[in-house]
DNA sequence: GTGGTCTAGACCACT
DNA sequence: GTGGTCTAGACCACA
């Protein structure tokens, strides 16, 4: 899979991910290649995934998905633009270290902050009890 | 803010809503027509829009929010394939009466609960305390 | 080529760029897309492109440059990630109000700064002369 | 800084180069067999490498520079195609006696000129002042 | 009309 | 083997 000629030239890789770190609904109305870029700052950001923890390849992610290599391109490109990946030069991309350092929980908690925003304005527009609003997210969150 | 425009005494003191009762993000991903039927639902749901009220006109709506008046007509046409407008020959547009009943708090709260999902899984997968999120939730209803 | 129905929807959309704004060398073994990436942001560095412009549509640019529409939206796609266009959904793409602010002199030369620092560590691996390295530039420069 | 590992007495004093002659930015964009080839050829030019030096094994600077074995092979080899290294049997590369002979300053200034045309490209499309760019690289140059 | 997404397939550069 | 680039063409969503 990933024959290693010269076991010191790659320092920094901690780990081959398998292919099936991706799980996209393809029903969704959301992009494939964003599905991918969100579910990865997630797993990196919870620390599932480390820096230096090395990506499976464009093919493998493609195969395994059933999905165009262009697609699977297309997320690692806006991810190595973000800093989250990194490339190394026909060997594939890496999970850059300096971005990828564990978030502590209150980073993480900023991360669903605006979401739990739009939930709040929704919530104030349908005129709901907090309390049964609270009550429902508890049960979900269990 | 409620200014009325054209009095109009009919039975049931229902009112004509304002060219403001429609907020939008142009900057958000969500589409604009969108983003208004979503918040006419609500605003019904919630009972801040009674069946019967009258609409503000189309080109009221798009002058006041910036858009394009195709815009502003295609979320009308489709609130009113749903049944939650009804179309009044050279009167404009007015909330149905029978569809747009309040709903209880129960059903209200259905409303809600895809948009709450999302959420529960985003913070799974953040590896956040169900407590803290909570608060933060409980924090922002308030 | 872009008409307009109801003239007051795009207030900050100042005048249409041609669709020439861009040349490339089909022949660099830089890519076409980075190419007109690089432009754009020199463009708009040096005032010749201003905030709220707008960028000719994907069609016309790919075909006044005889490339892949695609190849054209990937540029500024990657420029829209880059906060230095906006998208007007359905209405084509507009040079960011807020990025393309001009920049001073002094910014702008520092956007020159590593690629001269480039010059100058090979200058000194070439062991010329500064003044001979330096008469070079002023003669291009004229 | 020039540590001799074996000497190798031969005619006209030539050296063993370290390791570390070479220095590669990995993050950078251009290819590491290609920074190699541009440095050592610098070298040549400049003086610091002479005909007859001998250039360090390919594992050695692949372990040095933590860079894949056959990078650094292909670097040599297309070098050694380009004439400024010599493959000595059994030996290692040498630097090529014929080939790597001083430039003078002019030819040594030839070698800068393209990459001095790009920037003074750059400079124009950011409407610079050429005494600005002028006074710094000459600061750098220093 | 606008841009976005995805597919299929070819070719290239790097290691 | 790796990812990157480009083309050609189809389909979709939005205004």
């Amino acid at each position: 899979m990933h024959t290693v000629i010269f076991g010191r030239h790659l320092a920094s890789m901690n780990r081959d991910l398998p292919p099936d770190i991706f799980h996209i609904a393809t029903g969704s109305s959301e992009p494939i290649y964003r599905q991918m870029i969100e579910q990865l700052r997630r797993l990196v950001a919870g620390g599932q995934v480390k820096g230096g923890d090395g990506m499976p390849s464009v093919r493998e992610v493609a195969t395994a998905l059933g999905v165009n290599p262009m697609t699977v391109s297309k997320a690692y490109s806006l991810l190595e633009g973000e800093g989250l990946l990194a490339r190394r030069r026909g060997l594939g991309m890496v999970v850059a270290e300096r971005e990828a350092q564990f978030h502590d929980h209150a980073a993480r908690l900023l991360l669903l902050q605006p979401n739990l925003e739009r939930i709040a304005v929704e919530a104030k527009q349908l005129e709901l009890e907090p309390a049964a609003v609270i009550a429902m997210l508890a049960d979900m969150l269990k």
